[in-house]
DNA sequence: CGAATCCTTGACAAGATTCAACTCGGGTGG
DNA sequence: CCACCCGAGTTGAATCTTGTCAAGGATTCG
């Protein structure tokens, strides 16, 4: 299948619109379930996925079970790009989505595509570190304080209102992707409603009532 | 300043050398004493580091001092890759070191810098996935075991011994890039001391004893 | 040789986890 | 149609790992 990228797809992209509709590569795109497996940690590279409507998470496993969250994308995010030993995560989708894949193999050298990786790789590097310094030095209320800023902050960013945000993934997945356990998760989100920072109308829906408090605890301010 | 690279400098490179070497855009070299901060988080991006002899820290500050270090480089390693807002961390010497400076603004579509600069990103993208995992799930003897396999296992790959392992970053240091505390570090190497899994003949030298053993605590294994 | 810095060790405190019970909601089948 | 059941989420109590505070030892460097 040949086909240009279709805009709509990409209107909310993370990388440049403009460019990407320049991109004229080989591609398919595929519905995917909730909770379908995209590819595992190890498997070998050679494709990359934006995600066409939905939302995917990434996660590293330890032996025991122990898992980390790398990061949840949504519509317009990128995702796939490997290394030498293969994909370095596990990809799996949080809703049912739709993604399109690109054989990056087959087009390596395709103009533009090259400069929107790039891009990507840096940007998610810049995310990465970011989120290092919230697993090492953060405390759980400035966890989850970031956590919600910074999902109110990328909907805002794709024309979503800002509030309230709508949370596609489970308890378990915030504990995951914060280095904290559910019920610490659980205990900070009530927390917040009982000091008004936040509403809680049902649990896949957080009200931000004072998003700038939420901002300044997020970097160890506003107690 | 217009030179090729000297192929001593890269000799031990993280890229690969023979692409280096091709490459022959403006760059000067700078000696650099211990503890000398070469940029600061947030200030303009605009030159690539690779450095010829010696190391460096990067990392991140929380607005009331809590650091969290990103990594820490060595001989042939390069940063300096950010993002539209200006570097996303600050780099600081661990010890007097030789850098050289390229001027990405001007040389950004030299041939084949492009292609290290990305395979450069990935790699480090693929770390700080990994230290993600060790920051957000590991216990603190997961972490220093980890730290030590890794430090022994890239010196190993420069061709240096495997063990004794250098220390050249201080007890702090090493804290920060766990998201520990000095006393954790400082207890957990006597605990490893004591069990006879490594031997501290001096504070900043560290025999592995028990390398395959400290591989599989790192993991979770090996209790 | 002395001062400063870094490292180590101990006692205690605190934040987060663990274990357990309970609530809430949605889906299902009687 | 409604009761039941199951999974997800919330809350409580006890525990534990790690952090904090403090003191003592070692190393370095002028």
């Amino acid at each position: 299948m040949r086909a240009a990228l279709r805009p709509d797809l990409v209107a909310e992209a993370s990388c440049d619109p403009a460019e990407l509709r320049r991109i004229d590569v080989a591609h398919s795109q595929a519905k995917l379930p909730a909770g379908f497996t995209i590819f595992r940690e190890g498997d070998p590279a050679g494709r990359l996925y934006l995600i066409g409507s939905g939302a995917v998470k990434l996660y590293k496993l330890l032996s025991d079970g122990r898992r980390q969250i790398l990061g949840f994308l949504f519509t317009g995010d990128m995702f796939g790009m490997a290394g030498e030993s293969g994909y370095a995560y596990t990809a799996e989708t949080l809703m049912p989505s739709h993604v399109c894949l690109f054989s990056h193999g087959k087009h390596a050298s395709a103009a533009g595509l090259d400069r929107i990786m790039y891009a990507v790789t840096v940007r998610e590097l810049v995310a990465a570190q970011e989120q290092m310094l919230l697993l090492g030095r953060k405390t759980a209320r400035e966890k989850v304080a970031t956590f919600l800023s910074n999902l109110s902050a990328r909907f805002e960013r794709r024309g979503l209102p800002a509030s309230p945000v709508m949370l596609p993934m489970s308890r378990g997945d915030i504990a995951d992707s914060l280095g904290l356990t559910i019920e610490t998760v659980s205990r900070v989100l009530s927390q917040l409603k009982r000091e008004g920072v936040i509403g809680l109308p049902v649990a896949d829906q957080v009200v931000l009532i004072e998003r700038d408090l939420l901002a300044a605890m997020a970097d160890g301010g506003g107690e």
